[in-house]
DNA sequence: CGCGACGTTGATTTGCCTCAACGATTGTGG
DNA sequence: CCACAATCGTTGAGGCAAATCAACGTCGCG
C-alpha cells in the first residue's frame, strides 16, 4: 500500500514528522474500484472519509421522481464524504458511485479520530481543506442563484477545464441543475458562430 | 466587554481551560452595529470573522445588473465572513450587511492566528464549525438544482422558523433565488385552500 | 450482432421573470 | 404632528428560460 500521494497532500499544507507519518500506518486502507461501483449508498451511514488518489467519483441523491443529482465530482487528491453522516452515524441520503476506474485511500471514523488525537496538526489541515470546499460550494450556491444555465456552464468549463473533458455531458447536466437535454442545446448554441439577431 | 457569549459557544463544542479562556482577552473586540450598516464592502479584503452575538446580518452579492443576492444569514451565535478573502488578502466580492441593530464580537486575521497556535483546540472547534456550516451548505445546492420554488421556500420557513419570522420577504426571496413578486405568488398559493384542480 | 449508454433535435408546456401599478406601513424632516 | 418619501408586499399581463416528452443516430461493449 502506497500512502505516498496522501502524505504529500497533508504536506501540501503542514510538513510532518516522521513519527506523525509513522502514525498514520495501520489507519488507513487503499481500494481498487471498478467504474459504476458504489462507495456509500442511500439509506446507509457514511463510513469512511475517502481520498481519491486516481479516478473520479460523483456525490448524488436522487429525488422522490428518480432523477439524480450530481452535488460533487472528486478526482485526484480530492476528499469525498457525506460529512454529516460520517460524524452522527445516521443513515446517509446520498450515493457516493466512481465514475471511471479509481483507486482510494479510506479512513474510518475511530481511526480519523485517533489521528486527529494523536495528530493534532491533522485539525488544522482539515480545517483549511473544509476551509476551501466551503468558499467553493459558496460559489456554487452564488452562481446557481443568479446566473442562467449557460452562464454557470461556461463559468464549470473554466473553472473545471479537465473535467469538462473528463465528464460525461450528462453528469455534468445534473451538476448543474439541467436537464442533459437542454445542455445539448445550450453546447450547440455556444459552438455555432454568434447567430443572426434580425 | 463581555466575551461570555462567545466562550459560551467555544465550550458548546470543547471546554476550555482558564488559560486559554485568558488568552482570548484583547484579540477580541465588540461593536455595536445599526441596522444597515455594512462590516464588509465589495472590493475591499474582509479583515475580520465576525460572531453575531445580537441581531442579524446578511452576506449578499451584487451581480452586473445590480441586483442583490443573499447567500448566507448570520443571526445569533453565528459567525460570517468571506473566507476566501479573509485568508487570501485578496477584495472580496461580497457584502455583509445588518439587517437588525446588532451586537458583534470581532477578530482580526493576526488575532485568529495568534489564537489558532496558543490554543490548539480552536483548529478543531474551527474545523467542525465549518464542517456544520459545509453540510448546511451542500443541502442547500441539492435543494437548489432539485426543487421547485415553492418546495425550497416551504424547506426554509421548516429549517429556520425563525429567520422566518424575522426577515422581510424579499430578503429570503433573494436568499431562495427569486424575485419578491413570485414569493409573494407562492404564498398567496400555499394560504390559500387547496386550489380547485379542475 | 444487439443492447444499453450517450448525445441530439424538435414540439409543446410550464415555472418563473419582467414590468407596471397600487395599498399599507414606516420613518423622517419640516 | 403632519407631509412626504422610502420600503415592503401584492396583483396582473405578457414573455422567456428551461422542462418534458418523444424520436432518432451513434458508439462501445458483452
Amino acid at each position: 500500500m502506497d500512502l505516498l500521494p496522501l502524505i504529500k497532500h497533508f504536506e501540501h499544507y503542514i510538513a510532518l514528522t516522521e513519527d506523525e507519518k509513522y502514525l498514520l500506518h495501520g489507519k488507513i486502507s487503499q481500494r481498487v474500484i471498478r467504474r459504476r461501483q458504489f462507495i456509500l449508498q442511500d439509506g446507509f451511514p457514511c463510513q469512511h472519509y475517502t481520498f481519491v488518489v486516481e479516478g473520479c467519483f460523483r456525490m448524488f441523491a436522487v429525488d422522490p421522481k428518480g432523477t439524480e443529482h450530481n452535488i460533487q465530482f472528486a478526482a485526484e487528491n480530492k476528499w469525498v464524504a457525506d460529512i454529516g453522516s460520517f460524524h452522527s452515524g445516521k443513515a446517509s441520503g446520498f450515493f457516493i458511485e466512481a465514475i471511471e476506474p479509481s483507486l482510494i485511500l479510506q479512513i474510518e471514523k475511530q481511526d480519523l479520530y485517533y489521528l486527529y488525537t494523536n495528530i493534532p496538526k491533522l485539525d488544522r489541515i482539515f480545517k483549511v481543506i473544509v476551509e476551501n470546499n466551503y468558499v467553493e460550494l459558496q460559489n456554487r450556491v452564488l452562481q446557481t442563484i443568479s446566473s442562467t444555465a449557460q452562464e454557470r456552464y461556461l463559468t464549470f468549463l473554466d473553472q473545471y477545464p479537465e473535467l469538462g473533458l473528463r465528464l460525461p455531458n450528462n453528469q455534468i447536466a445534473s451538476y448543474l441543475g439541467i436537464t442533459p437535454e437542454f445542455l445539448s442545446k445550450i453546447r450547440k448554441a455556444i459552438a455555432s458562430p454568434a447567430p443572426p439577431h434580425a
